[in-house]
DNA sequence: TCAGGGTAGACAACCCGGTTGTCGACCTAT
DNA sequence: ATAGGTCGACAACCGGGTTGTCTACCCTGA
């Protein structure tokens, strides 16, 4: 008589952030494993961000709806890892623009092809139809929610560094 | 054309992530508005699992697998908030033993209760028997993952604080 | 009996990713 | 020319984790 304190609905919750962390920790080690080593979720994410526009540190932090000053310590984390280079703007003196560096695209070609292989292997687990139905639901449950999807991921990270 | 480097599988792991955030932000800030300000998801998580029997520091650390020093932590925080008291083992002068206070068992049940809740608009929302489908294919998609469920839950916490 | 080894908890230093606040530099519009 | 807004840098802080060190305490076995 010691469980059921259990609400199915924390249950759920926690079913979700497993979920999460599972597929980034696999993510995560294998790109250590190939060459990427410290790179976090994150930083994929944010890498992502920058490649479709968000290329100064203010921008990037309205997209990740986050601080500029957040946005400007993971682009200091990318730009040590070599993922990412910072110039000066010539048209405006204010404006560090950020580019991409070929590491940078290698890492998150790589990074998409990992995650898509995770999910591959779920589709394998439950049938491809059922995984599309699941997503669905989870996008129609989390579609109406106030900010937008794009929040950084604060977890994952150390795992899968066991060498 | 500037989207598409977008994989399936990263929007999938942004899918569960966005899921759990979305139920977690609603529950703490229904909590907040109901007498339980400062409470994070953690603290839910960390208080079941003291009632559950981790009534010392190094045993909910074992049982959260967080080192003992971040339980720890954790229970001062708890303790502060006024969720647990610690009072010292007369058989056993080392361990400092934990119990719930009166507070701690309204704030546990009314977050279950608020889990649930949620859980529950998102039955109605896709109904009972796909939300079961859902969760079950989750619970088989990271049941055979390394760690236990168990680990504590970094996010959430500052949202719904608007007032 | 008493010496070791293992465990509980306290304390300190640190990391990481986020926050707010302040600042100087820079654009731009009036 | 100046006022206001934006950009990036810097500093301080917080929360939640880590490692490492330390003392107090229990327990067991020689």
């Amino acid at each position: 008589m010691r469980l059921m304190t259990r609400s199915p609905g924390a249950e759920l919750a926690l079913l979700l952030l497993g979920g999460f962390q599972s597929m980034v920790d696999d993510v995560v080690g294998e790109l250590a494993s190939r060459g990427h080593e410290g790179v976090r979720a994150s930083h994929e994410f944010a890498l992502r961000a920058i490649e479709e526009g968000a290329d100064t540190a203010a921008e990037l932090g309205r997209r990740l709806s986050v601080s500029k000053q957040a946005a400007a310590k993971t682009i200091a984390a990318l730009e040590r890892l070599g993922y990412v280079e910072r110039e000066t703007d010539p048209s405006d003196a204010r404006v560090k623009r950020l580019r991409v560096t070929a590491r940078g695209h290698d890492m998150m070609t790589l990074g998409a092809t990992l995650f898509t292989e995770v999910r591959d292997r779920w589709a394998a687990q439950i049938g491809a139809e059922q995984l599309a139905v699941l997503e669905a639901h989870l996008a129609q449950l989390t579609k109406n929610r106030p900010a937008g999807a794009e929040s950084l991921a604060p977890l994952g990270g150390d795992l899968g560094e066991a060498s």
